[in-house]
DNA sequence: CATGAATGAGAGTTCATTCAT
DNA sequence: AATGAATGAACTCTCATTCAT
């Protein structure tokens, strides 16, 4: 097994971890027990804790939200591009699910890890200056409310899921997912629509 | 000093902590140079880190969540309703906002500690419960969609507030708190009024 | 309520305390506890842990084993005295009974507290002495074997009320007390003898 | 060196530790400084002060007392097997000698650490009903006394060892050990004897 | 490449004692 | 005399990291 095959699957073995234990509660040697390797074994593969942590967030990011269509087309309504990139993701937002809760573990611990909050940060504006965007050509077209907070609902959307996944972690029989994130966003977009 | 006044006085500097470390980084050192006690000074008031933790949790539910008006009019307009419970929050939203972080952070660590869980789990099924319950009202009503998904916007709605959260702390200076958050949550009731 | 009262009252709880919990795991606060006073009250009687444990220890070497009959007539039957020594005090062992734990306690943590070692250690020389005295007498008179080792035999019956002891703490269903004892004990003194 | 090995070293350290200032005032501090090696080493061995205790214990009463015949021979004499047992032990005892009195410590401590007290009670059980037995096989074959109490006797044996150990610690120049101990039991034997 | 024993700074907690009231 | 909040040194234990093998 190369190297980068190793740290595949102890990156892969270490997000099963952080999904039962969650980012803080996690140690070096659950990774290491869960991986499979001895402890020099890993460490040789990922020099800190740190970097194995980033290491998963490269990997969540890359494969679970990388394949997002980012091109706003000016002369096609925004509000039906904004449906379609939710709708378009109904499948990338059920897979996400099992990951949902340790990104928004790794965004709030990224206050105490600095390394996490800049790639989390980068990667969160990405998105939203996208969304933000995309609702700004809606004000512009007329599709929209002139007076909507382009950055606020865009916010606002990215915390639908969110809630969902916290209202998934609390009462899962209640929540249908992802039905009803994407229809809590539909329903937002609705609601700043003229 | 009594011992209430003094709790209450350790709580409230633990909450400072809090702000800038986040959950999982906090140090009992840290709460008791904060405290101005000594180490032994704040055990005396609570016998350990989760007490103390415990205690944060109790004073920022009781006094920043508790004075939301939970009675349902059933004769009167649940959007109005729904309405007036997020704008007449304004104030107390402007006051969380300092502390959603706080909340969001103690949401991600309930995980590792079970005995959050319980506490906030049991707080955010009670808010949950009215803010659905309003919902399956206004589709009795006839306000809202028939086929509204009253858990999913109810999951939604809270979600929005912790999107709008997590956006501050990434974009402060993109996001109007609380204003976009009460955009936002208003746009998601109007998206699915018929 | 006068300060020696006060001082009976809080070795008396203190006693309590012990007898359940054990010296080296019985904190001041146990003690405070138990005696119904409040923490600065104890203080004011009893200075220091120190010193409410030596109160103990001359509390019960006082009134449970003092009443002993020192004098050695050198003219009577030496087997005789002993014997009258084991089975005169075949009431006071019954109410050791209850105290042979704390003061087996207090010989083992002896050790680490060279106060407690200097008092118990000059109790148990002078009831020492007086045995192998005895002992000693025994041999001269004729009546005990020429080759007996006066201080061995000695310890050894103190050793038999120790042992005794132990076992009730370990099986108090086989150990009939204080009869076992001093049976144990007069067959040692029967072993002895010529 | 391999990890049972090391397991003995710390054992062997603790011991001496344990000698010198008893259990109770023996910090974890003192068993690491003992064993040469840092904290964590000592740790990564034994997860607790109170699992080292253990493995001192089960080290103690895995050499020092198992080499002990508890065959019985319903056909020999039961003195002689009760004499043999005593006096074939004069070097095991010589050796416990040093161990004796960090056995006794151990039945104090049982109290206040239950896990002690299991694993001390089912060895002391062992012994004392091997004794006890060959007690009542003297009685069965009229060597010794009809009205002997075999548990009582059985502890008062048991007793003679512990109460040696006591005098040496206090007066370590008036006794000869183990020459007294063994004395002491013979003497109780012969006290029995018809 | 891989092992796992070892490190040590630092975490949470305890507890005899003090002292303002 | 009595209170109990407060002190702080000392305790047990943790855990990311290193390094001889």
């Amino acid at each position: 097994m190369n190297s980068d095959e190793r740290r595949q699957k102890i990156v892969i073995a270490a997000i099963e971890v952080l999904q039962e234990k969650g980012v803080a509660a996690s140690r070096m040697n659950d990774f290491v027990s869960a991986s499979g390797l001895s402890k020099g074994g890993v460490y040789h593969h990922f020099d800190s804790k740190e970097n194995l942590l980033i290491g998963v967030l490269e990997h969540l990011m890359g494969n679970v939200l990388d394949p997002v269509n980012m091109q706003i087309d000016a002369n096609e309504s925004a509000c039906l591009q904004l449906q379609r990139m939710i709708i378009s993701r109904e499948d990338v937002i059920a897979e996400m699910s099992a990951y949902n809760q340790i990104f928004l573990d790794f965004f709030v611990q990224a206050r105490s890890f600095p390394i996490f909050k800049e790639r989390i940060n980068s990667q969160y504006a990405i998105a939203h200056t996208h969304i933000a965007n995309l609702i700004r050509l809606g004000i512009k077209q007329g599709e929209f409310k002139q007076d909507t907070d382009a950055d606020g609902i865009a916010a606002g959307l990215r915390g639908v899921f969110d809630g969902i996944g916290i209202a998934l972690s609390i009462a899962p029989e209640k929540i249908n997912f992802p039905h009803s994130a994407i229809q809590s966003a539909l329903a937002l977009i609705r609601g700043i629509t003229k």
